[in-house]
This record gives C-alpha cells, sequence and structure tokens, in this order.
DNA sequence: ACTGGCTCCTGAGGGC
DNA sequence: TGCCCTCAGGAGCCAG
C-alpha cells in the first residue's frame, strides 16, 4: 500500500479515536508478519496509555507510556478503528483493544506488514535509524537531491525509492512525481541537473500533499480508518494509464518494466 | 560503496 | 468452470 499518504491519512484518521486512551488489551491472532510479532506484546502493552500518533516515512508510531509501537503496512496492511465485538475478517492479526469500546484492528492480507515495540527512541531502532530525512522537511530541499545523486549510476526511480535517500515514496508517487517533474524514470541519478533536482522536489511534495487531501490511493486493499477508501486514484497523471491520454499533452501513456516494477510516462511531457 | 536480483505472501485477472 | 501464469502500494538481504 501504502506509501507516505496512505500512512499520514491512517495517522489522522485514527488519531482522535485512540490518543489519550488505554490499552485494555492485544489479541495477536496471526504472528507471522514481515518479521514474526513478539509474542510478549500482549503483557507488555497492556495498560499503557496511548500518548500521540506520529509519522516516520511509512511507519506509523504510537507513542505509549514507556516506548513505542512501530507499526508498517507492508503491500496490502490497513488500520482500522471498530466498535469492540466486530466480527473478525479474514486477514485480520491484530487488535488493540481500547478501554473507550474501540479497537485498533490490523488487517494485512500479504503479511509484509509488520509490528515491533521499542522502549529506546524509536528513532535509533534499526528499522528507522538510517532512514532519509522526511520529504516535508526543509532540509529536503533540491540540493541535497542533486548532492545525493552525483556519482549514482541508478535510475532516478530507483533513488526516489530508496529509502535511505528518499523517504515515503513508491511506486505509485514515484512515476507521479517523475511526470511531474518531466523527467524520465530511467534516468542516470547522476545525470541529473540542479534545476530538475529542484523540479523533482517540489513534484514530490505536491503530489504527497495532494494525495493526503484525497485521502491517499486505493488500488485493491487500502482503507482509512473509517474503512472508507482513498480516491486520489482519479487523479493520477500516469499510473496505470498506459494507453490513455496525457492529462497535458494528450499523448498516450505508455508503460515499461523497469527492475520488477511497472514505470509509466508521457514521452512527450518528460525527458 | 553501489547495484541488481530474490524473497516473503495472498488474491485478482487474463488466456486457454 | 478450472488451471496456470503474471502481476500487485515494500524493502531487507545477499552476492558480485
Amino acid at each position: 500500500m501504502p506509501e507516505l499518504p496512505e500512512v499520514e491519512t491512517t495517522r489522522r484518521g485514527i488519531a482522535p479515536a485512540v490518543r489519550g486512551r488505554r490499552i485494555a488489551g492485544l489479541d495477536l491472532h496471526e504472528a507471522r508478519l514481515r518479521w514474526p510479532v513478539d509474542p510478549s506484546l500482549p503483557r507488555r502493552l497492556a495498560g499503557q496509555r496511548i500518548r500521540a500518533v506520529e509519522r516516520r516515512a511509512k511507519y506509523l508510531l504510537l507513542r505509549l507510556d514507556r516506548g513505542t509501537l512501530i507499526i508498517h503496512f507492508g503491500m496490502s496492511g490497513s488500520l482500522r478503528v471498530l466498535p469492540a465485538g466486530t466480527p473478525r475478517r479474514p486477514h485480520d492479526h491484530i487488535d488493540l483493544r481500547l478501554d473507550n469500546g474501540r479497537v485498533l484492528r490490523f488487517n494485512d492480507p500479504r503479511r509484509f506488514g509488520s509490528w515491533h515495540y521499542t522502549t529506546a527512541p524509536p528513532e535509533q531502532h534499526p528499522l528507522l535509524r538510517a532512514l532519509a530525512p522526511e520529504p516535508f522537511a526543509p532540509e529536503f530541499d533540491g540540493a541535497y537531491l542533486y548532492r545525493i545523486s552525483r556519482r549514482r549510476r541508478v535510475a532516478v526511480k530507483q533513488l526516489l525509492m530508496n529509502s535511505r535517500l528518499v523517504t515515503g515514496i513508491g511506486n505509485i508517487y514515484a512515476n507521479e512525481a517523475l511526470f511531474r517533474a518531466r523527467v524520465l524514470p530511467w534516468r542516470p541519478a547522476q545525470r541529473l541537473k540542479l534545476a530538475e533536482c529542484a523540479r523533482l522536489v517540489r513534484g514530490i511534495r505536491a503530489v504527497l500533499n495532494l494525495a493526503i487531501r484525497s485521502g491517499g490511493t486505493t488500488l485493491r486493499d487500502y482503507v482509512g480508518a473509517d474503512g472508507r477508501p482513498g480516491y486520489f486514484r482519479q487523479k493520477l497523471y500516469v499510473y496505470e494509464r498506459d494507453g490513455r491520454p496525457c492529462r497535458v499533452c494528450g499523448t498516450p501513456i505508455r508503460k515499461r518494466s523497469q527492475g520488477q516494477r511497472s514505470s509509466y510516462y508521457c514521452p512527450t511531457c518528460q525527458h
């Protein structure tokens, strides 16, 4: 799923229902996620209050009294707020029961998601330690992108999807940001001009902002905290639009395989 | 130090 | 209808 806009939409959706609540219990129905979920989680979390709901890159962070829950949605994960006692559906793996009669329920058909708990500062956790700056942080600018792309031969699209270099971007938003910056996805990173890097930063921020405002992009599994899909899909310029006319110039959008993933581009607008 | 390929898993959709 | 193949919002890990 879940690139930055979907995680952020979930964060905003669940925050009002969970912030300040006490954890009544955790039901672990399926621990075989990307990494096995710690079976002592129920004991360790019970009774703690949820102090804040934050996001780092594509990770959702629940700040508790004595530690932090670090949740990742993988390719197909989602988190919903439901009334206690709502019958479980297929792939509902974890329930975080709250003291207000609600349950925070994690569903993930492909089980690429993860749940970790740490009592150390979360930024020191191995999964978060090496992450690049947030796309909206001041230090993430054209000069930054230009600097990290020197000497790298990888295609610019791969660079955008490398979380040690750029965070929050997956296949959908990489394609969309490249279209907005008018840069072809397979351009070697080291050949980018400073002006193109600046356009990419603007394109990344614009597409992420708009997607957040639309509640994210739903292709298959993703739903927000209220169970409703995101509707940014209708505003996509290139992703899964091959054969259809470019919204800017009318040229048919093309699709090409790049590193085990699909790239979509306008052969006229992008160079 | 980079880079590309493989891997985990389930489900949907297309071709025959 | 059913079977087989390909592909899908991620990203850690490994060999070269």
